[in-house]
DNA sequence: CGCTTTGTTGAAAAGAGTCAAAGATCGTGG
DNA sequence: CCACGATCTTTGACTCTTTTCAACAAAGCG
């Protein structure tokens, strides 16, 4: 299997042919490694588009009072950006949350490869939505009570890693602090422990050394009134005979 | 001046050719009235796209219990879907606020469009971007004191109206109701009405007959810390000279 | 004119934030 | 291998925001 998480993820909108598949998967042999706690990418019109290979990145705004408030959580075989090829920033920043590998890729060469496969083009459109769609279900879910909400999160996170190949059949690896979700939630992190606590003492997950367990998948999604419809991946995780391997 | 908002929301991305202005035109000609609180569009993939020219619409999700937590607010000249060739779903559901028109274009003759006129199919692209980086602020917005995110979502609204010629200077008409603008900010109707007089008696706002002013723009703004960057919109209403005319 | 919807107010309670301090854990260097 | 410092987690007490419930006033509409 060619390891490229960004065909793996594009290929979700639709098959590609194996030139296709060549093409893009020469614009990632290039990367770097980006150490926890750095910005990948700041405000501006960016040069590059970056794609995520390995880690969790995020994207934030900072308030004025340095409040940050993570926006998005990007995983393995997202890219960071609009990665249109106009120029359009996005006006926040892009960070390491984990050690991270990223690929840049020129923007034009991106523009040039969508020029000339418009398959990739349409491919890309579709992971801009799958991403609004994304953001809007985070924004419904604020305001619900910060434990659903962190559940939702968790049940997220636990289908589109799976969909990269980055999670067992009920459990991933996690490496955020508390502080981090807080920023994620929006919430204090103080509040974060509290509602983690709640979590585990109802048996809904098992948190500890960075792994996140979720012991009953369906009981989780029922808390956090989870429907994976809008993340808009095949797998699932939901089917109950589908396990790893 | 030709009516279409559409084409002006449009040509923010980038100049379109009279042919495709036609184009894109002919497809707006069929108008329907949808009266305030109907559905527009339900969930699943819906077989045409909708573009709203008069009114208020929203898209919103209903929890169970029955909590309605609105996600964005549609105006005119804006498209209520993804409007993307590929059927794509966002799991939710786009209504009417206030009394609404509405033309519905064909998701087939979208595509051809695109198709022939990649040109429009880029431009699009780049309203789904719009509207991402709204839907971006709306989220990073939240949990910063519900009086702060509506102000914020005043500024914004100020902004995106004054670009399609429906505000003035510094007021605009905003037919909802306090109970539909907590489901905006997602806090309860009773608290909406204690932000909103406390907005009002900062001085921050004048708000009565559905008729919102803005006495000191500049002031709002640094209330909300509100930066229209992430609108994309040339004209801004910043500029301190250019006013209505 | 009466009915329904919308706006306003008060009081009690829950959720979440802040402040401050004490344990845990981890990596590093001695 | 241990000690140290830094970061992360946990806890308690207190405050503030926001919710809920309930009632009433005002406005719109047939």
């Amino acid at each position: 299997m060619m390891d490229n998480r960004l065909i793996r993820r594009l290929e979700h909108a639709g098959p590609l042919s194996a030139t296709e598949r060549e093409a893009l998967h020469a614009l990632t042999l290039r990367t770097r490694p980006v150490p926890a706690r750095t910005d990948i990418e700041t405000g501006g019109a960016p040069q590059s588009v970056h794609l995520i290979l390995g880690g969790i990145a995020c994207r934030y705004k900072i308030w004025s009072g340095g409040a940050r408030r993570i926006i998005s959580l990007i995983l393995p075989g997202d890219l960071c950006d609009g990665h249109l090829p106009l120029p359009f920033a996005l006006g926040n920043t892009v960070g390491a949350l984990t050690p991270c590998i990223v690929a840049d890729i020129p923007r034009q060469a991106m523009a040039d490869l969508i020029e000339t496969y418009p398959r990739i083009g349409r491919a890309l459109w579709w992971m801009t939505l799958v991403k609004l769609s994304i953001t809007q279900e985070w924004l419904a879910s604020t305001g619900r009570g910060a434990d659903k909400q962190l559940a939702h999160i968790f049940c997220e996170l636990m289908v589109r890693l799976r969909a990269v190949g980055l999670a067992d059949e009920n459990c991933f690896e996690f490496g955020l602090t508390q502080g981090d979700i807080a920023d994620v939630v929006g919430i204090s992190h103080v509040h974060v422990n509290r509602v983690l606590q709640s979590l585990r003492s109802s048996g809904l997950i098992v948190f500890s050394q960075y792994r996140l367990t979720i012991p009953d998948l369906a009981r989780l999604h029922a808390f956090a009134e989870f429907d994976p419809a809008y993340l808009h991946v095949q797998d699932g995780a939901r089917a109950p005979g589908a396990l790893t391997g």
